[in-house]
DNA sequence: CAAAAATGAATGAGTATTCATTCAGATTAT
DNA sequence: ATAATCTGAATGAATACTCATTCATTTTTG
């Protein structure tokens, strides 16, 4: 009951209005382009008034900060999430968070639009590189170690994890920009067999076919 | 002679003041970001003045088109040069194009904003789209060719040759985004092995480590 | 009613585009 | 050869417009 009253009510609390506005800031960039969603499409996708992104966020650089971080933050959940349902299996584990990549949750045209949006100027930006960096490091370190872990365990010979985790997250973010470049072409199945036939690869024994 | 002459012309032939323009146009982008840059930013970039960019392009929007038509040119005649200097081989021919995405002037910090910059906007401008669609099937196809005379000649089994296409060119992509987001921490070495440890595990008769 | 939230018209800084004018170099006439 | 004329590239001030931000007013909540 409370939870639908929320509807209702014309004023929202502070949170979920700030929320309200970077989803409708995602849905504006991923239709509009960064270079020209501006405040007044920002409010309007919210269904709320002209001034209401300064009211909430003091400026729009604050605003697009916002809502990398609140997209990093997404991203993050999913991924913890897919590590602890996935038992104590390294392997398992890995091939969970490759899984991820692929899911529509993940794989949505609407949010890889939102990411490179943000990664097209992470050069001229350092806050967006400064989070992007962060985010990056720690998955790297997840999946090298995990890396780590199925090499001893198979003793496998002449693999580095360090290489093996830059080539599995950088053909994640390479499947990304290829889904969003060409969505009709791009094969959810293809893609998910170029990672499988990858793993097994490397790992043969951890990754039967 | 006549090649200098040009320097110290004031006015220079139509299709090297665009080049120039084009030239100035990735700088700003690079250093700016594609948000911030303004035909102001381009004209001082490029030592001229403020109306300078209508009056050869006519407007902001051919500029940019132009500009990324031109990354694109450029990006290709590597491509095509990497082929051709590369013998008959096919696994040379792959082990070629590889590389060239870990050359200095691909992997260049400049190059690779202005690349994800105009990824950053492909989902709202279909013109950009379709620009970065035709070369990638360009790529891709040239690739997956490669792939199926290395599974011929060395009778390779449970190997698509679609799916490795998919997965070097995709590893590419990624790791110039690793690149871009963290030079420091990137290690062009590391990148280096992990395509040739990859391609090492799907063809080791082509690719010895 | 008082405080908080939201509105939306007004402001002003900036930006793409236009265009009358300048100017360098090529062409033509003397 | 020199001067006069032409051409179109380049300029940069002016124009028209967009957009982030402000704030006086209204609406909602407690």
């Amino acid at each position: 009951m409370s939870a639908t009253a929320k509807k209702t009510k014309r004023t929202a609390s502070r949170a979920s209005r700030r929320q309200q506005l970077i989803d409708a800031t995602m849905k504006c960039i991923a239709r509009k382009g960064m270079s020209s969603t501006t405040l007044g499409d920002v409010a309007r996708e919210a269904g709320l008034s002209q001034g209401i992104v300064n009211l909430h966020f003091e400026s729009k650089e604050n605003l697009l900060n916002e809502t990398l971080r609140n997209i990093a933050d997404d991203y993050k959940t999913q991924f913890n999430r897919a590590l602890d349902k996935s038992g104590p299996d390294a392997a398992n584990k890995l091939h969970a968070l490759m899984e991820l990549d692929l899911r529509p949750s993940i794989l949505d045209r609407q949010k890889l639009a939102v990411w490179f949006a943000f990664w097209g100027e992470v050069k001229s930006r350092p806050r967006y590189r400064e989070i992007c960096k962060k985010s990056d490091e720690y998955y790297d370190e997840v999946v090298c170690t995990l890396c780590e872990e199925i090499i001893a365990a198979g003793h496998y010979k002449d693999v580095s994890p360090l290489a093996v985790a830059t080539a599995l997250t950088s053909m994640t973010n390479g499947l990304w920009l290829s889904y969003l470049i060409s969505p009709k072409r791009f094969d959810r199945q293809i893609a998910s067999n170029a990672v499988a036939e990858y793993l097994h690869s490397i790992f043969p024994k951890h990754f039967p076919l």
